[in-house]
DNA sequence: ATGTCACAGTCCCTGTGA
């Protein structure tokens, strides 16, 4: 079983990439963020004639996140209940795995009332996680907009004083773990940077300066299982790329 | 620390968000 989470920075700009990865890959599982379209936008039907069935939570001009699945997709849920501001999580069951996929806030700035959302965000997330049904193996993939230690980090002496590598942040992580999760990426590729994330600006992609903020949370039950979980960096080149690559994780079921 | 990208509306530029 082949899993994966990207966010595309817009599914209507980046719809002709994400095909053609989805045909050269073809995951089973696929978490996006930032689609960035309104439910009537989101192509369900050419997703559907590449053998996916999705589930969309969208909002418009921002935010979205979806799952797509190609071993069913049942019991969706989105958001984390009746007073969601931001179409940021969708939750849906897959081959009898519950799946999340997750659009972390970003924080903008310690001092933003953002960042407050971001940490109330990832509490809230935590929450869910911890009155999970122990019995079915969870994945929480996506963009956590936090790196989780230095190391995925390309200089954190540039990021004292930033969102995305703060202590109350990297905190909340951890407070997901503590639910029973391991970061799959990290737990496969001790000592490898492994970014996932690079600046548009200032040739960062080229120059390596990136940041490993999209992560793969799961049980260990499925921890077990994995056989691989890996950076896609090729789907970050070319015309038009995502300022995020793909991360797939594999599974021996 | 910024050499970018995507979006919507003010609509072929500008403000916002990342």
């Amino acid at each position: 079983m082949k899993l994966a989470t990207w966010n595309v920075n817009s599914l209507t700009a980046r719809w002709g990439r994400v095909e053609s990865w989805l045909v050269e890959h073809a995951p089973d599982i696929v978490l996006i963020q930032e689609t960035k379209q309104s439910d009537e936008k989101f192509p369900f039907a050419p997703l559907a004639a590449l053998g996916y069935e999705s589930a969309h939570y969208g909002q418009g001009q921002w935010n979205g996140v979806a799952i797509l699945s190609r071993v069913g997709i049942e019991d969706v849920r989105r958001g984390f209940g009746d007073e969601d501001p931001e179409a940021r999580l969708i939750g849906a069951t897959c081959a009898g795995l519950r799946v999340y996929s997750c659009y972390v806030p970003n924080g903008r700035a310690l001092d933003d009332p953002h960042y407050a959302y971001k940490l109330e965000w990832l509490a809230a997330l935590a929450r869910i996680l911890a009155e999970r049904d122990p019995t079915k193996s969870v994945v929480v993939g996506g963009d956590f907009n936090v790196a989780p230690t230095d190391l995925d980090c390309y200089d954190p002496s540039l990021f004292e004083g930033a969102t995305h590598v703060s202590e109350p942040e990297r905190a909340a992580l951890r407070a997901i773990e503590a639910t029973g999760l391991v970061d799959l990426t990290r737990q496969l590729n001790p000592g490898e940077p492994c970014f996932t994330w690079w600046d548009y600006r200032s040739g960062s992609f080229h120059r390596g300066w990136g940041l490993r903020i999209d992560l793969v949370y799961v049980d260990e039950v499925l921890l077990h299982k994995a056989t691989a979980s890996y950076v896609d960096r090729e789907a970050r080149k070319g015309e038009k790329p995502s300022d995020h690559a793909p991360v797939v994780a594999e599974f021996d079921l």
